[in-house]
Order: structure tokens, then C-alpha cells, then sequence
DNA sequence: GCTGCAATTAACTACCTAGTGAGTTAACCC
DNA sequence: GGGTTAACTCACTAGGTAGTTAATTGCAGC
């Protein structure tokens, strides 16, 4: 019980470039999920994780600069969960259920990551937009629907008249609005879009939903 | 060109209180779609209209019941375009197609209700579920769905087993997503989605999409 | 053990922002 | 034409808010 022992939060948190960093970004991603870019406070940021705010602008130099970052880290994050997309050993339909499935899996996962989304289409994409690293890299899942595509196609499984942007589109909008809008939703009609026990029965829906169309009869 | 006439925009708007309150309201749905809950400034919606934020506190007594206000203002508004729904005159495929296709063109043409709607979603709904006026009708597109869903089934063409709420849910993630996330999709794959020359094409689509999801193999 | 610098702390500024107190004026009624 | 009151104006407050200035401290390399 000497002085020797480092408190274990003594005034001055011990010096880590790295970790502290990557705390802000943390929690900065928190708070700008729940309340939205104007609605976050710096100086809570801060707080939550007991350093100063002036070290968030040491690292990041403005709130606009830190909150493209949380969204760069976000992007990081779902691009590289679909580059280990391996479902081109399945035939077509069950690859795009399963690609599907994964997108539905991946939104359900990550709710933070979708109130992001929501909070920048709101701003009109303009972090994003002047971001370096998002909008360079494609989505490696459009490279592999467009290859499931083609060989359905080839088979003469798929019938539909669609590329792959406009599938992953489709695909994207029923798991995204299942989270996103899963309050306005309850509130109104009185479904959880998100209750545990229904969770099958939305993952079954979405696949027959892709497929439906997909193969689907396009003279009607 | 006596003292007589009224001048255009004297000192002091002249006195009309309907009109105050609702030049507020509208105002107030954009800047609150524009700038989401925090982001609008009470003193900028009263700038806009000349008039003064006082008034704005005399009419809706906090930023908070504004907001609330805007939110019913903009419900009541899709509420009564689903009242005048017509379509259970044609077979039920046809008038599922149609409905979605009111959906989408409802949502094409209000951007703002869709950004008040995700903004809302933000806030998990708190707004809306203290309002009285919004929860408590439940939407007239329901009761139609469920209908034409029953004829459907009865004519066996529909083989799927979902419910007018579920299929709602379908039809409008598609047409939301569309609209919402427009921005960042727009960003990452470089395709926009309400581009005007490919409208046909997503309203077909769409169509395709359901009517493939209502009348396709569901043992795949 | 000393030095240079990255990492951290604390105190501060300038402006913004929701909300209010209290008085003023135009329209309407009789 | 005088009284009543809803509609409106103006000046103000108290606390928040992003961003800054400048001093300090611990650690790595020597």
C-alpha cells in the first residue's frame, strides 16, 4: 500500500498515444450515433473516456475532421467483413441467399454503424464525399453479386434484368429500413421489425424476396 | 400611394394567426429536415418568416413540441393521400403493383417527410410515441394490403405467407431507402438512385420485386 | 541523469442558443 | 369611441459549445 503502486486512475491517465486515440474513436462513434453530428458534444466525448477535449482536437483536429473519421472507421469495418465473402462454391441461388443473409446478419450487428449512415444522408454525404479512403475502394460485394449474375444467368436460373449495384441496392434497403426505421415502424403499426423471435422470419422473407425476383416471371 | 394602403411588409407583420402558426410549421419541417432536431435553430425559423422566436414559444411553447407538430403535420399528410388509395377495382396483382407504385411516387415527391422520418428514427421515436394525434389512427394502406392479399390467396395466385404489415414493411424499404440513403449510395457505387432517367426503371422494380416475392416458389 | 519532444492538463475565450419577462399594439365587440 | 384581449415586439438571461493558449509532465534515447 505504498506510493509505489500506480493508482489505478491517478490523476494523469498514463501516456498511449495509441490506445487513447483509439478510445475517442470509440466513443465518438457512440455518441455520434446516438445523437446525431450536432447533437454529439465534444466535451462529453471527453469526459466518457477522462481525458481533456483538447486532446480530441490533438488527434483530430475539429469535431466536422473527428466525425469523418468515425465514419471512415465505420466503412473500414463492413469492407472488410464482405472481403471474406466466400459463398462462390454455391450454386447461384443459394449464394445470393447466403450474400443476402450476410448483409442481414452484418446490419443487425452493427446498429451504430447504420444510425451513421442514417446521420450522414442526412448531411447529404458530404463527409463522405470529401473523405480519401471511403469512396476509393468499391465494395468487394459488388464484384461477387456480379459474378453470381452472370453464372445464374448463364444457368438460366435468373431471368431478371439487373446488375449488381441495383440487386445489392434491394438486397440492402430491406435489412437496412429493418433497423434504421424499427422505431417509427413500432411506434406506428405496432411490430418490433427487430424482436428476436421474429428474426427468422424477416431472414426467410429477404432471401425468398431476392430470389422471388430474381427468377421470378417478368411478363406480368 | 396614401398612408392608406397597407404597406407591402410594414413595421409589424399584420396580425393573422393561422397564418403565423402555419408559416411556422412549414418552415420549421425544413429546417428541421435540412438540419435535424439539433441542428435547427429555433431563432433561424423565426428569421426566415420575420417574426420573432417569442412567437414561435407562443404557439408551440418548446423546440421539442415544434418538432412534435412538424412530425404530426407531416403523418396527416401521407395519412390522407392513403385515404384516397383506389385500386381494389383492379385484379389483385395489378393493385399490389399500383399501391407500391403510390408509395414510391409519395416518397419520390417528399423528400422532406423521409428525412423527418429518419431523423425521427435517430431519436428512437421518443416524439411520436408521446404524441396522441400520430399513433393512435393506424394507416388506411393496411387495411387495403390485408384485402387484397385475402383475394389474392383466394385466387391462388399469391403462395406467399406474409401479412399486410410485413409486406408494407417490404414495399416501403425500397422506396425509403431509395430516397434516404441516396447520398451515401450515391458516394460509395456512383449511381444515384432518383436519377429521373432510370425512375422507370426502379418503379418497375420494384413491382417486379413484390409481385416476384408474392407468387414465387417458396420451396427453393 | 539529462534532454528533447510527444502526450497531457487546465484555464480560458468568444460566441451561440433555448427560453423568458414584461410591455405594446391592432382588431374586434359593444 | 372606449374597453378587452389576442397577437406581437424587444430586450434580456443563464448556461452551453467549439475551439485555443500555454504550461507541464512523463518517457525514449543518449
Amino acid at each position: 500500500m505504498t506510493a509505489v503502486h500506480p493508482p489505478a486512475r491517478a490523476a494523469g491517465r498514463q501516456r498511449d498515444a495509441a490506445r487513447t486515440r483509439a478510445e475517442i474513436l470509440k466513443v465518438a462513434t457512440e455518441e455520434f450515433a446516438r445523437q446525431g453530428y450536432t447533437g454529439a458534444r465534444v466535451d462529453e466525448i471527453a469526459a466518457r473516456i477522462h481525458t481533456t477535449k483538447r486532446m480530441i482536437y490533438y488527434y483530430f483536429g475539429s469535431k466536422e475532421q473527428l466525425f469523418t473519421a468515425v465514419l471512415e472507421h465505420a466503412y473500414a469495418g463492413i469492407r472488410q467483413q464482405e472481403q471474406e465473402l466466400d459463398v462462390e462454391h454455391l450454386d447461384p441461388a443459394a449464394a445470393i441467399r447466403r450474400l443476402a443473409e450476410l448483409t442481414f446478419d452484418h446490419h443487425e450487428a452493427h446498429p451504430d454503424f447504420i444510425r451513421l449512415v442514417s446521420i450522414e444522408n442526412i448531411h447529404e454525404a458530404e463527409h463522405i464525399t470529401a473523405s480519401e479512403t471511403i469512396g476509393r475502394l468499391n465494395s468487394p460485394a459488388i464484384e461477387v453479386i456480379g459474378r453470381i449474375l452472370d453464372e445464374g444467368r448463364a444457368q438460366g436460373v435468373f431471368t431478371a434484368d439487373v446488375d449488381a449495384i441495383d440487386l445489392h441496392a434491394m438486397i440492402s434497403s430491406f435489412c437496412f429500413f429493418r433497423v434504421a426505421n424499427r422505431h417509427t415502424f413500432g411506434a406506428l403499426f405496432a411490430r418490433d421489425l427487430t424482436a428476436a423471435d421474429r428474426r427468422e422470419h424477416y431472414r426467410t422473407m429477404l432471401g425468398d424476396m431476392v430470389l422471388g425476383y430474381l427468377t421470378g416471371d417478368h411478363a406480368r
